[in-house]
DNA sequence: TTGTACGCGTTATCAA
DNA sequence: TTGATAACGCGTACAA
């Protein structure tokens, strides 16, 4: 370090204020005269003064910290939520401790453990290894961003409205069986919704429809090859039928598209293909992906302002506390681009 | 708040010791008998104790806070890097202040005085936008990765060698004419390597090549739109040779391909591709695409491990300042798919 | 408008 | 092996 920082009692001794005055100087600057102001104004970059934040948190309590669980970066849902969230730093100056976990329950508990001896102000957590029940045992406020969230506040895309829309547009297109095309998604998470949706909507239009809930894998590798399968049992199945086929994400949609592509060496009219999340796969696939977008800008900020009002709620004298969890939807929009017509 | 938080003081009253003592649990348990450890270790639980770590940095000076400023996650490149970087936690427990900046400099000084004002003991800097003298004159140990950082230490991809893998493989591969496509690059940054790597070995082999540094632009579009036309006057101007192209990344190439795909149908022998990255879109374009991998793990640990090193010197009671910055470079490797033979 | 005195929760120094 | 006391840097009653 060398030489110690510059501290409000550094200024004290040099302007002749107390520390007092000082701490004033930052917090109610109006209750000093102009020209007091200005002495200490000066004092303040003759002697190099840096603010310490972490003292001032000791003594206020308010750490202005948010910490952050997030299961990847690698999935462009993930990473731009983050983008979006940090960036909300803008309006709200709160700062973020973030740690990427998928490695268990108990390494994520270790996170939220070093988190809170932080002082962290308030949590959000996209990860799903946690249980809302044991998220909501921390005593501060948490936000779960599209995930389970029954014992805590939380924000998720309407997945309902999404895959209500991408089936409408298949249905209008006039395809002949519409076919779905997902993992094996539990019903205890909101994605689950798709799947509802894409079988009331079929339900509802007496549309021929298919539930293909196979895709299984981590990888890349494991998943294409599983919808190679998948691709060519339903270009079997349904030879002179316009297909309508509604992928679970864009990144299955691209791997359905290049295969029909290879195959045909052209999108032929007889396939109509919707994606979900308007990642930029969707865009940069070799033809434009028509996608369901979420709105990940309006759901950070959603969370974000959910988060920030429960925390400012805290800092009053006399907090009410929430009396049950707030959950909040944000309908995605459809983006209509080459693979419907 | 409601109740406040359990002290060391509730501890020592509890249990009959001084506040040191059970400061002296946590920090040198081994100067404790077994029996008084156990005796403190219940009073913890019983009471409930949480520790506070922002205390513990008033005290001691150490944050084990370490800033970030990175442009943006939309880039593979960038997630990933932020990724490794956030994964070091397990190895050496350092937290991360974490900054998305790509509005201009003085937004940045500003990001870098809050990180200062939490007592960060290091900085990791992706950013573009401050010069490494700016850097350098904050008096805590910076690395810069993958950008200009002649005043502070840095860790950058062996630009050269990974352009020079590419072109090498292009002439081996027999092309008639090698073009490389690219942004108008400045000369100071790290990638400006590409270039002159591709130049020197057309030169050394005695291939004919061009240079195409037209590439400008924000948007996915407005690069798309550029693409078309550096595709087309490619196609004209060779109609009969082998094209061998390089391109400056994996969204570039993968654009080229799909213009090659929509006009021909297919992958013509006319054409060879090597990208830059290992991006996703590289592996799930319409045809996997050779290109030059960043290792952006070994990258990320290298840069850790730099500043760790830095920041424990510091901590002892002689530190021994580096005499002058350290830059490592951390050689790609090119990873063969189907746009070459 | 300004100052005094104490508290925030932990560590460091010295002494026992 | 343990304890008393003074930091660490800032905020906040309360008083002046």
């Amino acid at each position: 370090m060398g030489k110690k920082q510059v501290t409000f009692a550094d200024i004290a001794a040099y302007t002749n204020f107390s520390k007092t005055t000082i701490s004033r100087y930052f917090n109610h600057p109006d209750s000093l005269t102009l020209e007091n102001q200005e002495k200490i104004s000066q004092a303040l970059d003759t002697l190099g003064y840096k603010k310490n934040k972490l003292a001032k948190v000791l003594a206020n309590g308010k750490s202005e910290f948010i910490g952050i669980i997030i299961p990847n970066l690698y999935l462009h849902y993930y990473s731009e939520m983050l983008t979006q969230i940090l960036s909300s730093y803008r309006d709200f100056h709160y700062k973020f401790l973030v740690f990427v976990s998928d490695n268990g329950p108990s390494e994520e508990e270790q996170y939220i453990d070093e988190l809170m001896a932080y002082q962290i102000e308030g949590l959000i957590v996209l990860s799903h290894t946690l249980s809302s029940e044991k998220l909501a045992s921390y005593q501060i406020p948490v936000i779960a961003i599209e995930r389970e969230a029954e014992h805590i506040c939380g924000v998720t895309s309407d997945n309902y409205m999404g895959a209500l829309q991408a089936a409408t547009l298949l249905i209008r297109d006039k395809c002949d069986v519409l076919i779905h095309v997902n993992a094996d998604v539990p019903k205890s998470i909101p994605a689950y919704d798709r799947i509802r949706a894409f079988e009331d909507t079929c339900q509802e239009y007496h549309v021929p429809y298919e539930l293909n809930l196979n895709v299984i894998g981590d990888s890349y590798q494991d998943i294409f090859a599983q919808m190679k399968h998948i691709f060519s049992d339903i270009d079997e199945k349904y030879p002179c039928k316009k297909k309508g086929i509604f992928l679970a994400n864009d990144t299955y949609a691209n791997m359905f598209l290049n295969l029909i592509f290879q195959k045909y060496g052209c999108f032929p009219d007889s396939y109509e293909l919707v994606g979900f999340d308007n990642s930029p796969i969707a865009s940069e696939a070799i033809l434009p992906i028509t996608t369901v977008g979420q709105q990940i800008d309006l759901i950070a900020k959603t969370a974000i302002e959910l988060l920030v009002q429960q925390m400012e709620e805290r800092k009053k004298r006399r907090p009410v506390p929430l009396s049950e969890p707030i959950h909040k939807q944000i309908t995605p929009v459809l983006i209509r681009r080459d693979t419907t017509s």
